[in-house]
DNA sequence: TTAATCATGAGTAGATTAATCGGGTATGCG
DNA sequence: CGCATACCCGATTAATCTACTCATGATTAA
């Protein structure tokens, strides 16, 4: 029931993209020296982040990466949900499911919303909040 | 973010074990077939129910296994903490983290609230409910 | 004593994952 | 142009994890 590395540290790339204010693009390597991941798997996990359109880059010298989104603008949900597909703990929610016993599986139900309860906190949580020094007033 | 097998075959277990009103002990032979989980398998996931208390075994011919608690008594959190050591999405938050930006890392703290959010759902929801055929009133 | 049934530690094949590698491509500067 | 900087990306690997099986032992009732 672990989110994968990826989504961890996906999470860890763009709080660390929203921290900087000015709005000159972030190197790869200062963003691996922020959040202690070697520089090549961050050019892994910025990929799909790329194309969810969260973050935007700049090649050649002085080129980076910056944030293309508000970070108020940006939740939990979204990043996780990027990362892994989608926010479920049992596969048998996924897309079509396989399982033979899903007509009126009973377990299948308790997985849904434990799933969806899980998916709400996590949408409402965005990137300016954590951004924020107080401490998550609503915790 | 998946359940591991082992958590979601119990909870069929264990709901299967609960729908037999009867106090005699049923087979794993019938489990396994109710289930569709194999017999050897299933015997390995009983230890841990059996060591928290939710089942109680009898050898010998004509033996099985049996609730040793009332389905209005086990919660999905139970059943999920047993199998899985404690209910999380980051390892992070088990016992003492090792992670060295534990001391104020703002995404850790996501983690925790969002597990926390999924755990209260499950330990909202009790085999009993389950059972009811009414599909489930607050869903 | 025999058949039924649960008990348990060890083992295995396959999948998944985190992370690396080795190259490529765009950009700016002199 | 030529070179340095920096992002881009498909393929691969090493390690871990997981679902599941095996072989054998222990208990009970008839």
């Amino acid at each position: 029931m672990k989110l994968s590395a990826r989504s961890r540290y996906a999470a860890r790339l763009l709080l660390s993209l929203a921290s900087h204010e000015s709005n000159t693009p972030i190197r790869t390597a200062i963003l691996s020296e922020e959040t202690g991941i070697t520089i090549q798997f961050i050019e892994q996990i910025i990929r799909p982040l790329k194309k969810a359109g969260f973050i935007k880059s700049v090649r050649g010298v002085a080129g980076g990466h910056i944030l293309d989104k508000a970070p108020s603008e940006i939740t939990l949900g979204q990043i996780v949900r990027t990362m892994e597909g989608a926010i479920s703990i049992s596969n048998c929610l996924d897309c079509d499911s396989q399982c033979d016993r899903s007509v009126d599986c009973k377990t299948k139900k308790v997985w849904e919303r434990a799933s969806r309860a899980m998916e709400v906190e996590l949408d409402s949580i965005t990137l300016a909040d954590l951004l924020d020094p107080q401490d998550s007033a609503e915790a």
